[in-house]
DNA sequence: AACTCGGTCAACCGCCTTATG
DNA sequence: ACATAAGGCGGTTGACCGAGT
């Protein structure tokens, strides 16, 4: 079947975003939500198509969104997820709070792909193991095999969740990033330093896009109602929120936010 | 200093599934 | 039951940047 393109290209905007779309579409999804992702633009005013406004909140604007380098946990974590799931990007991301299938899917074709090849090609080069003559003929297909990426098909009969899950598994998945006394914590539970995912690195950059000293008042902006609603849980700073602070602040639109 | 090359990642594209009338 | 709209997914692209020569 033959369809029409999800929107017109004729007049609207492509690539990149820039700070003042982001603040719009921020300020419309934080006062109205985004029911509609294919009218959305229209009724906030941005030149963009639906699936651009849904693409850039989802993988970007997000306030639940952790930035910064994988953690190894979580980067075993995405290794042992694909080698049973496949190429199912969303279905990982589920499980790996504050992170998206985009950026997941970046990370292992430029890291983790390769660190698998490159481990899988120091297991076929290590002696072989002595084994009973009747498993031994059998092994190497094994190895080879595990160098591919896993073939999965289209549809995915054998999955125990659906395949289009991502929505409300993203949208679950993201309560246990930040708890509300403010420590963050790992895809393990585990207790961290809010450090870690390189939370300096971000402020610089950020710092450094938008121009800002940023020293502002970061409890103040998170513990607004409108923020919570929109994070859907009660949390503190973290990095999707922080982008969203320093955007609004530039514009010295604090404590005034549309909807809240 | 100028150039090339490879890595990174945001954004787009095309297709599929689901929802709705 | 069917057609269409809308949402969502995975694959791919291309701009940007830093390292190496």
């Amino acid at each position: 079947m033959v369809r029409a393109p999800c929107c017109e290209k004729m007049g609207l905007k492509r690539g990149p975003w820039t700070i003042e779309e982001d603040r719009i579409l921020i300020n419309y999804i934080t006062a109205y939500g985004h029911g509609n992702w294919r009218a959305l633009p229209k009724q906030a005013g941005l030149l963009r198509c639906g699936k651009s406004c849904r693409l850039r909140w989802t993988n970007y604007l997000r306030p639940d969104i952790k930035r910064g380098n994988f953690s190894r946990e979580e980067e075993e974590t995405i290794l042992e997820l694909h080698e049973k799931l496949g190429n199912r990007w969303s279905a990982i991301a589920a499980r790996l709070p504050g992170r998206t299938d985009n950026e997941i899917k970046n990370v292992w074709h430029t890291h983790l792909k390769k660190k698998l090849i490159k481990k899988n090609q120091l297991e076929i080069t290590k002696p072989p193991p002595v084994l009973p003559h009747s498993t031994q003929n059998h092994k190497h297909d094994h190895q080879v095999t595990a160098e591919k990426e896993p073939q999965v098909p289209m549809n995915y009969p054998n999955q125990d969740s659906p395949q289009h899950s991502s929505g409300d598994d993203a949208a679950s998945s993201a309560t246990t990033t930040c708890a509300s006394n403010g420590s963050f914590h790992d895809s393990f539970g585990h207790e961290m330093d809010e450090n870690f995912y390189g939370h300096e690195m971000d402020e610089d950059f950020w710092a450094d896009v938008l121009s800002v000293d940023i020293s502002g008042d970061f409890d103040q902006f998170s513990q607004l109602d409108g923020v919570e609603n929109v994070c859907g849980y009660n949390s503190n700073m973290n990095d999707g929120m922080e982008y969203w602070f320093n955007l609004f602040s530039s514009a010295g639109e604090i404590p005034e936010l549309p909807g809240f």
